[in-house]
DNA sequence: CCCTTTCGTCAACTAAATTGACTATATAGT
DNA sequence: ACTATATAGTCAATTTAGTTGACGAAAGGG
């Protein structure tokens, strides 16, 4: 099958895109004063934003073993993102919540990525973006935000 | 400033489209039989395809050490993708080569590639692939594709 | 020629995941 | 109600992919 040349250079770009993105809300974050916070972490707090979730939810949604979820919320809760709270269903299950420092972390990131789009949206012609949205979940399929690499 | 719901979504439609594609490539990958490389030897092969490249340049590009790129050369030559040759004009340097069967595997990664973003394509408008490409590159800005989380 | 820099590698250590084992609770079958 | 099995979470040991630090060999500039 023929394709043009734009077409081949089109991965790198889709992968770069997503670098350029991570790395403006990892330096905006940084540069807000949260040094203690990686990726990861931001890609957990989409997840624990409204009633929180079980360490087992978080595990399905990060794509990793339940153990390495048991692990990132220790981590969180000993810097005060999060607490460990008693799951009101079921007594094994652990409800992990944001505290306050989670959810004002949650929203300077969630700000930061708004911003950093923002920012593009604004070189582009307008009503672009609503068609690379639309292309791009196309794309996406129901693929997580987590890379697994 | 004012976004539309739109704008809030595409950060995650960003990253989860890159996720598809790597993993869409990696199992590709895995289907062809290729099941000891993972997608970082296949960030290397793009650098490492024409005439090969130093152990420094290929840390440059994967935008790592280069302790860890001469790691992972050691392991893409004990299984054959590439060679250690020295370099015509530095006594110090190694040029690393792709072998055969580093070529190979370089042009079925590139198809796989291809693949992917041909049938995503097909399910757009004809000259959308186009729009997109330049839309990303100013997203992209001077981003690697490696990622760095 | 030295003196300094650069290229690559060896070694030891670290970070973040994995697999395996275990306890406590829940749920289904009889 | 009682036993059997499955599920939620954690502890421990291991693996993996990276890091920092130290070094020898070659290059290059006073």
């Amino acid at each position: 099958m023929k394709v043009s040349p734009t077409t081949d250079e089109l991965p790198f770009l889709v992968l770069a895109a997503a670098n350029a993105l991570v790395e403006s809300v990892q330096s905006a974050m940084a540069h807000a004063g949260y040094t203690d916070l990686r990726p990861a972490h931001g890609f957990a707090f989409v997840r624990l934003a409204g009633a929180g979730c079980t360490v087992g939810q978080l595990a399905d949604h990060l794509g990793v073993t339940k153990q390495a979820a048991s692990k990132l919320v220790d981590e969180l809760a000993r810097q005060d993102y999060v607490a460990r709270s008693p799951h009101p269903d079921d007594g094994r299950a652990v409800l992990v919540v944001l505290s306050d420092k989670g959810r004002a972390a949650t929203r300077a990131a969630s700000q930061a990525a708004t911003d950093a789009v923002s920012v593009w949206a604004s070189a582009l012609e307008p009503g672009r973006i609503e068609q690379i949205s639309y292309d791009l979940s196309l794309l996406a399929g129901n693929s997580g935000v987590r890379p697994t690499w």
